[in-house]
DNA sequence: GTCTATAGAGGGATAGAC
DNA sequence: GTCTATCCCTCTATAGAC
């Protein structure tokens, strides 16, 4: 069903009319995710959500089942991607894997910028919430990956520092397109990793 | 004020009877610190730092101005230490401050590791508050001396990475003394920066 | 200085008309 | 499908007894 969400995303004008539920549904979403954004999503109210949209809260709980269910299917789409990336790093050797994990963990983060914002502004709070649990295996997984899988302390202290290093981009703009922006992110992570034995 | 409180941190076993007032702010600001680093400042409520303290809330409120207040005064240490790095970066020249301000930004970190996670855990509230008005504007200017002054986007891209890369640190558990680990911070991040022009 | 009790605001969620 | 009105809860903060 994550697959079945991300493949409708590039939707295009066919059915625009058919349905007018799905079109409320992601003027909601797209609301949500920027004041979650923002404000963070404690400090987003659901009057919040519906003043932006233009309607009442009530509707708002229409067409969700609560305000969680508004954060977790708003970012199904990013961790159904990273679902993906999970599955192919557990495929990858060990000698391989470090630069695969930040090459895709880069492109994940610049695909995902807004999602990434949001989890990034609560992260005591949402990588909690049960909806989201495999992300905090995921994210091991990723650390793992990112250490070439050493039990090495350094190289785990160096993996964490990649994995909060790349989000941050996220939140200041930047004067730069997403391709120059991929290559500078890639290069210094990759300098960070091998800085540690120099 | 602050670096009258600061100074105070490490105050000795003579006058501890005096003022009972002094005593019991401690334990509240101790509790609150815990609870705001796991649970994030709007995700705990007076109630929980009360129960922590073994006092009810309006005890909490009898001694700070309200819930605001608590947190300010939790950070003010390690807003006032950011404060004394902004200054001494301020005097340094533009070939020798990108080294400086990694190391003390380290040092900044691992020393006030609770307050560093308490302000990553709710980045988006926390630092619009008035009262942390100033914090914005040093951290604007350390990541201008982590990129060495330099206009290059990215040079301030990899200044911004550096700039999330140590706190994420604080977050989980490292088989490292400290020592070791500003070892491998410093290291590390010199090598992020230095990466980004070959 | 600490407590109980309570005010007052705002949150999420539901009921029922339209 | 959307609305208004309302319920119930939790939160911050205050009042006043001890």
């Amino acid at each position: 069903m994550l697959s079945d969400r991300s493949a409708r995303l590039g939707e295009g004008v066919g059915d625009l009319s058919r349905n007018v539920r799905s079109r409320t549904r992601r003027e909601i979403l797209d609301a949500a995710s920027g004041l979650f954004a923002v404000a963070g999503f404690k400090g987003t109210s659901l009057q919040d959500i519906a003043a932006e949209v233009g309607c009442s809260k009530a509707t708002l709980l229409y067409h969700f089942d609560g305000k969680d269910a508004i954060l977790v299917e708003m970012l199904a789409p990013a961790v159904g991607a990273f679902g993906v990336l999970d599955r192919q790093l557990a495929g990858l050797a060990d000698d391989t894997v470090q630069l695969a994990a930040v090459k895709g963990y880069v492109d994940l983060v610049l695909s995902f910028r807004r999602e990434v914002t949001v989890l990034h502004g609560d992260i005591p709070g949402l990588l909690r919430h049960p909806a989201l649990a495999d992300v905090q295996g995921m994210v091991d997984r990723l650390l793992d990956a990112l250490a070439s899988r050493s039990p090495d302390p350094s190289a785990q202290v160096t993996a964490l520092m990649v994995l909060g290093a790349i989000p941050i981009v996220c939140m200041k703009p930047v004067a730069m397109n997403d391709d120059e922006l991929r290559d500078v992110l890639v290069r210094s992570a990759a300098g960070a990793l091998n800085a540690r034995g120099a």
